[in-house]
DNA sequence: ATTAGGG
DNA sequence: CCCTAAT
């Protein structure tokens, strides 16, 4: 029969709390549910948690309440805090949760009670009047349980060591009656049960523990603390009751009386009994007691109760109140509610939850990173900012955002796209950093490059241009002189297939970097290669030769080598050569002078030769500059023509 | 694509 | 040097 029940309220006890609850009481007081297996634990977590705060949620682990998750944790919650300020709120929420429980109860109640007549705990769990039936209803249970296992009890009578008397234990009353408003106003469990204390005490007047059984202890345990218990250890249990009779936390492990309210230590046992009470509660404990619970723990837990208790407050009454009982109750509760919440439900999914999101959090980065076919980049822009400072600073942003998977594409796009239109989308577009990037890893190979002839460079490469700011970037920092690239020659053909395409996107590139606002001089400055004696003296040769205006040819064929010279670029200086040769005419010390300061002087006779060729050309232009452009033409002819002249 | 010219 | 317009 026992093992039958054991099962049977095990299996019933996972499925149906109440269920659970009304087997126990009724069929095998010795088994040990895993609930005061629990409770045995979370006492021993007690120990974790000493503070007040931990002591006031307390968690009771009771069976009625477990019956109702709801009802227990809101209930308790709504006890304890019952002298707050929002007491009253929750006492609704509470009555409510309790009405619902009460409903579930009693119709368990009617279904388990139709089979069995006697049972303790749907008695107590339904509301009924405390002052009525209930030192009956202990009586009845106990009676019911002694008969089952009276040979163990008796056994455990005998091996009790501690001889606990308790006296004057206090008024019924005071015990039984609601002790605080949020118990009276609400019909819990909690109550009923606690109600059952004063039975409990009245009959005893002076109740010595020591000759409780186990089972009667359990009931006293249950009168005392409102709720079950199926722990076999008789010190365990008195020392409980005393406790709780005291509210004492310094519940001696040896012989103790109890009087007034106090505990009065006796005459003390030795160590050898106390042994053998544990020996006896752990054999009497239930299998699952006997293997998870030491005596040892027993003891931990006894402590740490007395610490809680001790933390949780003085009351004043004699007995423990309502709040006293629900305290218990709460803290079982909580203690069984975070074991059941730590490992299992919340926790793993929560876990699972966040394991999920990490999962897609890093798939996320590895699609990005994927996206972003350039790992090398990241490398790269640190050099690359270091190079080229503002221009940078002014596209940053640009490559923060876009930088990884904006490269790829844009650069195609860009490629065939016409250069304006490109100059006009492009702007602060993404790309031009990885392209100047590129360009600006690039630097140091191209210096190294000795002139290449690229006879036919199309167009100023962009990743030219980019160099030429780098260089000139780096020339300032060093304060430096003027090996330039005059004689380098960079060959943006040079540089290969990927140089070639990058030079396709890097024309829009380096038109958006111009553009940036801030430092519109300082990108242009960059860009800015200053004109050599040499390249001024091709210049001239070139213009001599194939005339001027022909600056394509020109460059072609005499810029070869120059490959960031482009016909525009000729065509600029040339110009600039003839204002500067007209310029000189009139005042040309002046001009020298003036030049001198500015920068590499040029040299009178480069001057004449332009002015002669400029005579020539205007010749020549005369004829033709007329018609195209009378006023500026005429402008710069005329100084031109008056220089000469 | 070049060229001329303005900024 | 850059940019644009006109060829």
């Amino acid at each position: 029969m026992k093992d039958d029940d054991e099962s049977n309220d095990k299996k019933i006890c996972n499925s149906e709390p109440v269920v659970y609850q009304l087997v126990r009481v009724e069929g095998d007081g010795r088994l040990v549910p895993a609930t005061d297996d629990e409770v045995m634990e979370v006492e021993q977590l007690l120990e974790d948690k000493k503070s007040e705060l931990a002591s006031v949620k307390a968690v009771g682990h009771d069976e009625q309440c477990l019956s109702n998750e709801v009802f227990s944790k809101s209930d308790l919650e709504g006890t304890m805090q019952s002298g707050n300020a929002d007491n009253s709120r929750k006492l609704n929420a509470r009555l409510e949760n309790i009405k619902v429980m009460l409903k579930k109860v009693q119709k368990e109640e009617r279904l388990l009670l139709s089979g069995e007549s006697l049972n303790c705990s749907p008695k107590c769990m339904a509301m009924e009047d405390p002052t009525s039936d209930r030192s009956n209803t202990s009586k009845a249970c106990i009676d019911k349980h002694e008969p089952e296992n009276p040979s163990r009890e008796r056994a455990a009578s005998s091996l009790e060591l501690n001889s606990i008397h308790i006296v004057e234990v206090g008024t019924i009353e005071a015990c039984s009656g609601p002790t605080n408003k949020a118990a009276t106003s609400r019909s819990s469990i909690s109550e009923s049960c606690s109600s059952l204390l004063p039975d409990f005490s009245i009959l005893r007047g002076e109740i010595c523990l020591d000759n409780f059984s186990i089972r009667e202890l359990q009931e006293a345990f249950r009168a005392t603390f409102g709720r079950q218990t199926s722990v076999k250890d008789k010190l365990w249990l008195k020392r409980r009751i005393a406790m709780g009779l005291t509210n004492s936390c310094h519940v001696p492990t040896a012989r103790f009386t109890i009087k007034d309210n106090k505990i009065i230590l006796s005459d003390l046992k030795e160590p050898a009994r106390l042994q053998q009470s544990m020996i006896e509660a752990e054999s009497l404990s239930m299998d699952i007691h006997a293997t998870n619970v030491s005596p040892q723990d027993i003891k931990n837990c006894l402590n740490n109760q007395m610490e809680f208790q001790q933390v949780s407050g003085k009351r004043l009454r004699v007995l423990p109140s309502n709040d006293d009982v629900k305290d218990e109750n709460i803290q079982m509760e909580q203690c069984a509610a975070k074991r059941m919440r730590k490992p299992t439900k919340r926790y793993i999914e929560e876990l699972s939850e966040l394991e999920t999101r990490e999962c897609t959090a890093k798939s996320y980065y590895c699609v990005n990173s994927e996206q972003s076919q350039f790992p090398s980049k990241a490398q790269i822009m640190p050099f690359h900012d270091g190079v080229t400072h503002r221009r940078l600073s002014s596209t940053r942003h640009e490559s923060l955002r876009g930088f990884s998977f904006q490269v790829p594409f844009v650069h195609r796009t860009r490629r065939g796209q016409p250069r304006k239109n490109l100059m006009a989308l492009m702007e602060y577009h993404p790309n031009a950093i990885s392209h100047i990037v590129k360009t600006a890893v690039m630097i140091p190979v191209l210096e190294e490059e000795k002139e290449n002839g690229s006879s036919s460079r199309e167009t100023r490469s962009v990743p030219v241009q980019i160099l030429n700011t780098n260089i000139s970037y780096v020339k300032s920092v060093a304060g430096e002189e003027g090996v330039e690239m005059d004689c380098g020659t960079l060959n943006c053909e040079e540089l290969d297939p990927e140089y070639k395409e990058l030079d396709g996107i890097g024309d829009t590139a380096c038109d958006n970097v111009p553009k940036q606002p801030a430092a519109k001089a300082n990108v242009r400055r960059k860009h800015h290669r200053a004109w050599t004696l040499c390249e001024i003296r091709k210049l001239v040769d070139g213009v001599a030769k194939y005339g001027a205006g022909r600056w394509s040819e020109i460059r072609r064929l005499s810029f070869a080598s120059y490959s960031y010279r482009t016909s525009v670029d000729l065509k600029d200086k040339w110009r600039n050569l003839l204002r500067a040769s007209l310029a000189q005419c009139p005042t040309e010390k002046e001009a020298n002078n003036f030049r001198k300061q500015a920068s590499i002087p040029i040299p009178s006779s480069i001057l004449s030769q332009v002015r002669e060729l400029a005579k020539l050309h205007a010749q020549t232009g005369i004829k033709v500059s007329p018609r195209k452009s009378a006023g500026h033409g005429s402008s710069t002819v005329h100084r031109e023509g008056s220089g000469f002249i």
